[in-house]
RNA sequence: GGCGCCGUAGCCAAGUGGACUAAGGCGAGGGCCUGCAAAGCCCUUAUUCGUGGGUUCGAAUCCCACCGGCGCCU
């Protein structure tokens, strides 16, 4: 009997330090498929200690996507990962093959899932120079100005907001012509990806420890090291390094602070962030996403993902 | 034993009689999200100022006692 409708790929996520990448790593030789990384740190090359990157063990064991694909002063994009998951995923399956994307990008995901909308194209230079003002002004004034130009966006994001945001739909308005809310009103020319989800999480406590104690190791393994080579060939604005662990160790190399309150600030800031992840799967992934216990043995855990594709199978 | 200083939220801390129905920071928790997402944002978090009395129209703020901490003296 063929399946009605067999996910065209799997999706692994999970709050950081929860065990994705071992996980997907058994899953794919058991499904004997690949892996595509959904991770906007993993990305960047010359990043491997603290953004945890799947170890060479594991990247021999099974082929991994979407790693190293940037240098660190390079800005990727949900949009951009989109296209290329899909082309990935396409080559995988024409290997017949399982796509088994894993990470904890949740935007990254769910736009396979719920795919973005056109785009207006703007050459690079023209939007570089639209985002240098725009990062120039106040938050009160892009949004003084997005009221003008494009109402209803204004009124979405007014509560809200951030200068980001904000930025963004007056530099889509700026660019295209067309306000922002008109392009998120158009369709969008990608199709949805037809796949089972499983968010792997933990209890909070649980994970907290797991984070502070990978910290640790991420320390023991040289990590001080990776951040100073690091700053030898990028500036410490680098899109790459504002993240969660580089951050701290730059200021603690700026003196700024103790070694050890870099990383107790590190600790901090990866339990934050992994508990704004939580927020954000919790409302954002689709509602017939399998919830899984990180705790329970890898076997055990297999094993509930063959019974949520069985059931993906049945059309349930 | 005597003298002095201090005691405000989980932590740090402002306020030293009336707009305090107690700043701010950290931490913690919750939330937002259509191309920077490990980003960018929003909200909540002390019915009460060590305890008990007193003065006063009014006290976190003044007085007394006690408790706790710190320092100095003997």
């Amino acid at each position: 009997m063929k399946p009605l409708t067999t996910p065209d790929a799997l999706v692994i996520t999970g709050p950081t330090g929860v065990g994705k990448s071992a996980l997907a790593v058994e899953l794919a030789e058991a499904l004997d498929g690949e892996i595509i990384s959904a991770d906007s740190r993993q990305v960047y090359r010359h990043m491997d200690i603290g953004t945890a990157k799947p170890a060479a063990e594991l990247r021999r064991r099974v082929p991994h996507h979407g790693l190293n694909l940037l240098e660190p002063d390079e800005t990727y994009s949900a949009g951009r990962f989109a296209r290329d998951a899909w082309a990935t995923i396409e080559e995988i399956r024409g290997r017949r093959r399982v796509p088994i994307i894993v990470g904890g990008t949740g935007f990254f995901i769910r736009a396979l899932l719920v795919p973005l909308g056109p785009e207006p194209t703007v050459e690079a230079e023209r939007r570089a120079r639209l985002r240098g003002v725009l990062s120039g002004l106040a938050v009160d004034e892009l949004h003084r100005w997005l009221r003008r130009l494009d109402p209803p966006r204004a009124e979405q994001l007014k509560a809200e907001g951030g200068r980001q945001r904000l930025a963004r739909s007056l530099e889509v308005v700026l660019a295209s012509g067309r306000s922002h809310s008109w392009w998120l009103g158009q369709p969008s020319p990608t199709e949805a990806l037809n796949a089972s989800v499983f968010c792997v999480s933990l209890p909070q406590e649980e994970l907290y420890r797991r984070i502070d104690e990978r910290l640790d190791r991420m320390m023991a393994s040289g990590l001080l090291d990776e951040v100073r080579r690091l700053l030898e060939r990028f500036p410490a604005s680098a899109p790459g390094l504002q993240s969660v662990g580089y951050i701290e160790l730059i200021q603690h190399l700026h003196g700024d602070c103790s070694l050890r309150e870099a990383v107790d600030a590190a600790k901090r800031s990866t339990r934050r962030y992994a508990r704004r992840q939580m927020t954000w799967f919790r409302h954002q992934l689709p509602g017939k996403t399998v919830w899984l216990e990180g705790d329970r043995p890898r076997a055990e855990l297999l094993e509930e993902i063959a019974r949520g594709l069985a059931q993906h199978r049945t059309g349930e």
